[in-house]
DNA sequence: TTGTACGCGTTATCAT
DNA sequence: ATGATAACGCGTACAA
């Protein structure tokens, strides 16, 4: 990297033409005879030219990067949300590439409007891809109104603004609710947080199927304040000790589940035998897990291609509409 | 977004000073009065000034952009990998974002030494942090001889060029077969992959701790050509079908672990009783798996902060040395 | 189809 | 301590 940075002048003077043939050519730009790209090309190609992208970005409007805004916090030590969103990372980070577009990794001090907003306008990226909601419903509607452009990974009510990209929530907890009915399960447990909008769909869901059984159902909630395995493990416990056991029980994610699970254990319970267990995500090692878990599953391949979609939307000012990804239950062994 | 652009030259017209005064001012140039500077941020505060970073970056040799390379391929579908280097991932963004440098994720285009080289040479990263090596390390090395800064999360031969943080792989081993030993153990079996430089090095370790036994060990390496969990899966089954079961199993990470686990349980093999197993990695759910999973660990915060000041070290042109984080056997179930 | 001239917004250099 | 000026490397308008 020592060599001296060729510039787009070095290159033209090399080919015999001008500056502006040289970006036409490398550009695709119709009006440069086939000869003189070649030739062009040719010596960019020999002296290992590249464009400087920064004086493009100064030049035209656009930067080509998006932000994706991860919680890392949430999974750091002995935090443990699902490797879920690593998968939609993965997807997004595939779809924006072929798009073209770079993907900067939003530092953690993006925490406020301003922060936000900044990174925008000091021309480090066009907009940004939120891959989870939490509890920031607001924070991103704000920044909606701002015209800050973004697309959200999460769920949606009848008054959020911005432009969402989720799973079915709402489908997700119905289903796990009809397995219970089926199962002619009489005491339903959810366990999850209700700060997040996502989590409370999915309980909507299951109570709307609850709703729809023949007999009597009592349901309960677990309402789960951080985010560490060993808080999961001991809410369920103390539960367990403090009132009778469960026979059913909808965990907002696979690694929730596990967790439950383990106090499940600690307490001599049995799945199926004493309890249905329906988790979140179909994280790979859901299937691998023992017991084998029940999921509801979605698509993040598709999610991270739709994101990427909707983000290329919102920049061109096509109000793209909401979009939700189809759930499945996934029986296994809980 | 809308509102029209601000530029330091509004600024300075503002705040009544000249264009310089105004970057002097905002970079925190000591040659500008205590005064004017309040004068300057009040005003680019005001109207919601922030700096061009493009501008500057074209103006300036650097980019305070570092490109992480990630192996997505790794952990997609049913490929898993541990979720281990998104822990890594994580120190690294916050390493980062401490010293002001930006985290551009490497697009999974990211594959030959041109396209590597292409990302500084049109600077749009100073140069790469590689989260993992796999079998890249002619390529790295390449890459290194071309003087393209670069620091590699991995292990180190002697003629490793250059510059790496990494776990004591061989330590690392070396604890997990120190505990076979002790336990007795006479036919002990690794799982990994040979082309691993990294996982090349913990088999190592291991058979140095078995050599220094008082007694005969039946040694045997299970070879994991693809990185799904159900490969894993089979060939352990298939490894206890044929033969008899090994009473001691070192697996590259936990993930591997747990696989080699279910395939021991199919078999009605029960840990500490038939078997002793050792992980690595000790990510966040060796702990809550069923049997807790005895495993290696070492320290990912410390990780990602080292990879971060090497990095910076490189590209001062100051040769840093690599770096090895001191690796613990996590004693649990297994 | 190609070339000339200019501007994008910043920082560096030099002078004051 | 501050200001005038140039330069970073590119794309675009306009002219040829």
């Amino acid at each position: 990297m020592r060599k001296k940075q060729i510039t787009m002048d070095d290159v033209a003077r090399l080919a015999n033409v001008s500056k502006p043939t040289v970006s036409r050519a490398l550009s695709g730009n119709p009006n440069v005879t086939e000869q003189t790209r070649e030739k062009v090309l040719a010596v960019a190609r020999e002296h290992g030219y590249a464009v400087n992208r920064n004086a493009r970005k100064l030049r035209e409007k656009h930067t080509n990067t998006v932000a994706v805004v991860l919680d890392f916090s949430s999974h750091r030590r002995d935090r443990i949300s699902d490797p879920f969103i690593y998968e939609l990372l993965a997807g997004v980070s595939e779809a924006l590439s072929v798009r073209n577009q770079d993907l900067l990794l939003s530092p953690p001090t993006l925490t406020n409007v301003d922060s936000y907003r900044d990174l925008v306008m000091s021309r480090v990226v066009d907009g940004f891809i939120m891959l989870g909601q939490g509890a920031n419903d607001a924070l991103f509607s704000e920044l909606h109104e701002l015209n800050v452009p973004l697309v959200v990974w999460g769920g949606k009510t009848d008054d959020t603004e911005y432009c969402t990209v989720g799973s079915d929530n709402f489908l997700g907890g119905y289903l796990a609710g009809e397995r219970f009915v089926t199962n002619k399960c009489k005491d339903v447990l959810y366990v999850g947080n209700s700060e997040h909008l996502e989590l409370r769909l999915r309980r909507d869901g299951l109570r709307k199927a609850l709703n729809t059984a023949h007999y009597d159902i009592k349901f309960r909630e677990l309402e789960i304040e951080d985010f560490s395995f060993s808080s999961h493990f001991e809410s369920m416990a103390r539960l367990l000790k403090k009132s009778s056991a469960p026979d059913a029980i909808f965990t907002y994610s696979d690694t929730a589940g596990m967790a439950v699970i383990n106090a499940l254990n600690e307490h001599g319970l049995e799945p199926i035998k004493d309890y249905f267990l329906i988790g979140y995500n179909d994280i790979a090692q859901a299937s691998h897990f023992s017991p084998r878990l029940t999921t509801i599953r979605q698509d993040t391949f598709l999610a991270g291609s739709l994101l990427v979609e909707k983000f290329m939307s919102v920049l061109n000012k096509n109000n793209p509409t909401s979009s939700t990804i189809p759930t499945e239950l996934i029986v296994r062994g809980t």
